[in-house]
DNA sequence: AAGCTAAAGTTCGATGCTAAAGAGTACACA
DNA sequence: TGTGTACTCTTTAGCATCGAACTTTAGCTT
């Protein structure tokens, strides 16, 4: 028993022996998302590491840059956002405030609210990881031509509209919001 | 500040003032899949939950059945694929056994090893959730034509051998094994 | 204005994970 | 045959996360 996957093809023939009515081409879509998502992440976490952070740090910092300026969130926002309970977000920021990656203030306006906000040393961060990413990212997309590059933005756009603009119902349909 | 993140062109334009040197096309492949599987995550999460069933113990049973039959596999290896320590593979076994998902018995080859076997419970669970899933499945991808979803599934099988093929080196540069 | 309700974030107890140490087994080599 | 070495799984201690209860504040209702 070797430690490696069978190869995704390999995989969608067996599930489909076990499950006849199997979409294959459906099923090689999803799982190929799911197997490079794994992928990328181990990639990420190397590099993070040589960078003395976390990937639940890097989590945080992305969500903050991705605000934009002036780089504040509430901690309930980054949690939702994140899929965390808002309990795990007070001990994140807690293990970042200590490497001054981020601030911890009220929000004036609302003295029960905190204001998360991005510091020069959590932005240079941010930065120096990406830079060693894209090298990365770049190798992973090597094989694709600038046009399929493009077309498979443009797909893998489409998908996440359908589910990133659509909740589903009780019995798990995706349906539109409006 | 909403809850939900900017949408991925938005992100990616931010990101690009932090970073001018940024790749905007691949920039946004790489990110649609962290984003799409997240999103497939919490899906299966929930159609999980109403069968009893958590993720890791989901993860375990793909692996399972992804082995073929016999469905045996050792928990080592397991761990190995799910990049999980042998620890936590021990736990999640002892879980499952008492839901009878799996069995637990001593490789008769080799006394130090186990052997992680496949019940017909677990088999069933399996299918149960494969049936749930392939609802959401068919949704997500309802937006695209057969010739589409072809060349998705081809281009994403092309990113995937080259990830898949590879071992990052101490630079985190891809490289070919051979 | 006073009290009610809703919402945000922190604290607390329980669970699952990791890293490291430990116990048991197989194999190579003298 | 005996010993060393490598390997596999389990055990243990420490840490991150979750669910739930709690504190504080804001805004609505009467």
């Amino acid at each position: 028993m070797p430690d490696r996957h069978p190869t995704l093809d390999e995989q969608i023939a067996i599930y489909q022996r076990e499950y006849r009515d199997l979409d294959p081409q459906v099923e090689k879509v999803v799982n190929a998302v799911s197997r490079l998502d794994r992928r990328m992440n181990v990639a990420y976490g190397r590099q993070l590491a040589t960078l003395g952070l976390s990937n639940p740090e890097w989590e945080v910092l992305k969500e903050l840059v991705m605000a934009g300026s002036p780089y504040q969130l509430w901690p309930g926002t980054i949690a939702k956002r994140l899929g965390l309970t808002p309990a795990a977000m007070t001990h994140r920021i807690d293990r970042m405030l200590g490497q001054s990656l981020v601030t911890r203030e009220r929000d004036p306006d609302n003295r029960v609210r905190v204001i998360i906000g991005l510091t020069d040393t959590g932005r240079e961060k941010w930065l120096e990881v990406m830079r060693k990413a894209s090298v990365f990212e770049e190798d992973l997309l090597q094989d694709l031509t600038t046009d399929e590059r493009a077309h498979l933005g443009d797909m893998l756009t489409r998908l996440l509209r359908r589910v990133e603009d659509a909740q589903p119902d009780a019995g798990g349909r995706l349906t539109d919001l409006d």
